[in-house]
DNA sequence: CGAAACGTTGACCGTTTTCAATTACAGTGG
DNA sequence: CCACTGTAATTGAAAACGGTCAACGTTTCG
């Protein structure tokens, strides 16, 4: 589920051109042509889009292992930021190159489609949490999906303040929220990690009929 | 924008299951063998994902014209309930039909993958509207959104309460906005239209560093 | 060691939500 | 054709909630 890179590593025989980039650096910008589609070798690439009254917002964050500006393949111009979080290393495809191999190659381009199915279900998730207005809810949801692994525990790769962002509240709300939930009794933290108790009696609503 | 459904309908030649499903029935549960993706044409399919603790979120909610459980066509088993919000109607159109199209026809995959990433842009975008907190800058800058064709002009096809739920508004906030940018002259209303009347340009801010 | 982030908490303020009530309007059936 | 019913549109008032500003302890990293 996380590693949407999988059909940019199995296009070999391309050009790569290996990028270096420090923290707070873009590899590329809001509006500039597109040229190539990246791969993250090492480090974190925040895609983020700038709004006019100066804010910013992050579309996604692209993890070592991951492509990113894939949506770029059927685009003139990249239509957000690319930011480096931390150092970060990055390997760039030329556009051209990788269109060209899709045409030519099915399997490929369906796993091309693979990995942006997964974003869709990815954007979407985000979508919905936002429609979730009670901060200290909102943060409980994100918490939840995020416990993917191990079923009752996340560990957080980043601070709270950028997982604020990403939630869209602001960080005093979501440290309130934290530790509205924490005393009651709802979650506990320790460091970076914060652990979901089940509810005992955690009602397993009835199974909805299903047609057909 | 709304057509997700686009590769779908191009997709001549396979066979179609034509669904009738009750409000609150289920097209396909969580866990269950992938046997079709679908289409709504009439109604409205809740996408959830239930959790272990007995609480569910929704992923999505798929209105008449989009496609839904495209991702399943990568995977054995639904990851989520597809629930009838309303009495709906739906098409299943089986995986492997898809799959084998899929797999000898490059220029159809191709077309799905262009259809995924506008997708993951436009979930996007409507993530970006969800940042700005103001009603009624949420409001016009939903408006904007909407006044593709006729650059100055939207016109509803639903209720301003549906488009409300849409924004992640409350309908009353939203009624607020709208009469509140009425009377400040910003937009004009008539029947189920809104008209903008254009603005001057907004200033651009300086760009982050570019790496390269 | 010092500076810059991060984490945390308090108080206040503004906006949106909520609750409530009223009008407009479209569809239904007598 | 017209009451009748339900949904949509609209507005008001009060409450709740998150944002903002502020202050301070803590951790991280150069």
């Amino acid at each position: 589920m996380r590693q949407s890179a999988g059909w940019i590593e199995a296009l070999t025989g391309t050009n790569r051109t290996r990028l270096s980039v420090r923290a707070g650096e873009a590899v590329f910008l809001q509006g500039a042509a597109v040229t190539a589609v990246y791969a993250v070798k090492r480090g974190r690439v925040r895609l983020t889009r700038r709004l006019e009254d100066g804010s910013a917002i992050v579309l996604h964050v692209a993890r070592a292992g991951e492509a990113f500006a894939e949506a770029a393949l059927f685009a003139d111009h990249y239509h957000c930021d690319a930011l480096a979080d931390t150092d970060t290393e990055v390997e760039a495809i030329p556009k051209a190159d990788v269109r060209a191999r899709l045409e030519a190659d099915p399997g490929l381009c369906l796993d091309l489609a693979r990995a942006l199915a997964a974003q869709v279900r990815d954007v979407r998730a985000r979508l919905e949490l936002r429609n979730i207005r009670s901060a200290r809810e909102r943060v409980l949801a994100w918490l939840r999906l995020q416990a993917g692994r191990v079923p009752g525990e996340v560990e957080l790769d980043r601070p709270w303040t950028a997982v604020a962002a990403e939630m869209g509240l602001t960080h005093e709300s979501v440290y309130r929220a934290l530790a509205s939930l924490e005393s009651q009794g709802t979650i506990r933290r320790k460091r970076n990690r914060v652990y979901l108790p089940g509810r005992a009696g955690a009602p397993s609503r009835d199974r909805p009929t299903l047609s057909i």
